[in-house]
RNA sequence: GCCGCGUUCGUCUAGGGGUCUAGGACGCCGCCCUUUCACGGCGGUAGCACGGGUUCAAAUCCCGUACGCGGUACCA
């Protein structure tokens, strides 16, 4: 049988980071395995339904690489690919599973259960809410008379299904990760199948669609292994087979615990994709570094593209422990990626961020020369516009630690530079002869490379760091580098 | 509380009884290169959670303990 996984996210907001690895793991698994990456929209919870999510997921996915075979505006042979369209389906489930006995109707409200809820916890029994003992007291087709229940149904209660978890069995399971897992039923709450508002919960819908979707592997996060036994469940309450289920790993915060919204930026991690899309990341680097987040190929390598992930990814090498996100690893790969990709790839993004600031770009040579300068310096696109800023204006203002090497000394050097080189013609404003003017300074007045080159980099950059100092103000031309030494020889 | 899952350098990981005085990567530190900033090169720092077994031999297998994480919803 081919494969087939699926990503199946609630469009309940931006697409995480975390679930962007998921998808990841389920992509890399379908291509490794020449089989279907899918993708279904579980949008069964009415009041958490985020209009523009779905959208904001198909982006995020295409943005990474991954191609969707399957899913809504996508079309496939399993279709519709939003739970929302498949309500008639789950219906017709729910009463199959009502009538082989495996789920009963429940009448009892929320407040109500809550209530039973709290008498239970009071009584020191806090654990099983729903054991054969406590449902008999509730209000349910398993409890009424069939009369009764009738009636209900015809007169409009509210209701939900649920699902008649046997007691006192075990329910075992091979996880592709994990090895044998297994639960005892008597751990295990009375799943609601059916919402009185007629739709389904994840734990239903998902069983049905997997099965009637094909999946042969449910790839997802470790959140899911306990309501795994649930789902088991359920495919042998049809009669179904269940597909193969491999949890992953969480990723976690540095501080600890699951990498929420919150605690990520805290830490100054971005938590959703579309971060990642605006705030100029490569793709290929986060995925590199997403793919290494509980998974490695098992030899010393590191950089791998899309297509050697996909040849080299297998579920048996994922990792059982959650992996934290290790921000400066992933700066790591993309500066490795900026470096590995040829200057005129770059060039249109950095004229695009460029222009966005404003900035005035006096040629394409002259991007040329500043993307050259820069490239191995950078390790976001955008920092070649921040670290660059001084290519295309005067500093506003002069970086503080870099201060600290304009000492008293400095105005004095400088200006001696300045007299060295004003009258320099136009062509004889390059690089080598503005180092040797340099070198004269130096030596003239016997002090140390630095102690000039320090103010001069300040005056000239506003910063301590930087490019070759030397091209730099070749390109920045003449007029332009005296203008602003005399600006910093006013204003230190 | 209960249930489940996990635990190798600070972090991501390799390792599946002897080849482990535990390998790689990020980070950090040092040196070299560069009379600037980086890149690069070389080197260093640092780890098998703990306690019992099993075995001639355990990071590797078993059992406990601790700690972490997840779940415990008419959310996914």
């Amino acid at each position: 049988m081919s494969v087939r996984v699926r990503f199946a996210p609630s469009p309940t907001g931006f697409l995480h980071i975390g679930g962007l690895r998921t998808a990841f793991y389920n992509y890399l698994f379908a291509r490794h395995n020449n089989g279907k990456f899918i993708l279904r929209i579980e949008d069964t919870d009415q009041a958490r339904f985020v209009e523009d999510a779905e959208q904001d997921i198909i982006k995020s996915l295409e943005w990474a690489g991954m191609t969707i075979d399957e899913g809504p505006g996508k079309g496939g042979d399993f279709g519709p690919y939003r739970q929302s369209e498949r309500k008639d389906l789950y219906h017709k489930y729910a009463e199959q599973l009502i009538e082989s006995g495996a789920a009963y109707y429940a009448f009892d409200t929320v407040e109500e259960i809550d209530e039973m809820r709290e008498r239970l916890e009071k009584s020191g029994n806090p654990s099983p809410k729903y054991d054969s003992i406590t449902r008999q007291s509730m209000k349910n087709s398993l409890t009424l008379s069939k009369d009764e229940v009738e009636r209900r149904l015809e007169a409009g209660d509210e209701y939900v299904v649920r699902l008649k978890v046997p007691r006192r069995e075990t329910v075992k399971f091979e996880d592709e990760i994990r090895d044998i897992v297994s639960f005892d039923t008597a751990g295990l709450d009375d799943q609601v199948l059916l919402k009185s508002d007629g739709m389904p919960t994840y734990h239903l819908a998902n069983v049905v669609d997997d099965h009637t979707m094909e999946i042969t592997h449910v790839i997802r996060g470790e959140e899911w292994l306990s309501s795994a036994p649930k789902h088991i469940l359920l495919y042998q309450a049809f009669g179904w087979e269940p597909p193969v289920m491999a949890h992953l790993p969480l990723i976690m915060s540095p501080s600890g615990g699951k990498l929420s919204k919150r605690k990520a930026e805290s830490e100054g991690i971005p938590v959703n994709t579309k971060d990642y899309i605006s705030g100029n990341y490569e793709p290929e680097a986060l995925m590199n570094f997403l793919a290494y987040l509980g998974w490695s190929p098992g030899d010393d390598s590191e950089i791998h593209d899309l297509k050697e992930l996909c040849n080299l990814f297998t579920l048996d090498r994922v990792s059982k422990g959650g992996a934290v996100f290790n921000y400066k690893k992933l700066m790591w790969y993309n500066e490795n990626y900026i470096r590995k990709t040829p200057a005129e790839d770059l060039e249109p993004r950095v004229k695009d961020l460029a222009l966005k600031l404003g900035y005035n770009i006096k040629s394409d040579e002259y991007l040329t020369t500043v993307v050259e300068l820069l490239h191995e310096r950078v390790s976001k696109v955008d920092e070649f516009v921040s670290m660059g800023a001084f290519f295309f204006e005067a500093p506003k203002s002069y970086d503080e630690n870099a201060l600290k090497k304009w000492k008293d000394d400095s105005p004095g050097l400088v200006k001696a530079y300045k007299a060295k080189i004003e009258d320099l013609p136009e062509n004889e404003f390059e690089a080598a002869t503005l180092k040797s003017k340099l070198e004269e300074v130096i030596t003239e007045n016997e002090v140390g490379f630095g102690k000039l080159m320090m103010p001069l980099r300040i005056a000239v950059t506003g910063q301590g760091f930087g490019p070759d100092l030397f091209p730099a103000m070749e390109l920045i031309g003449k007029n332009e580098v005296l203008e602003r030494i005399d600006k910093a020889l006013n204003e230190l």
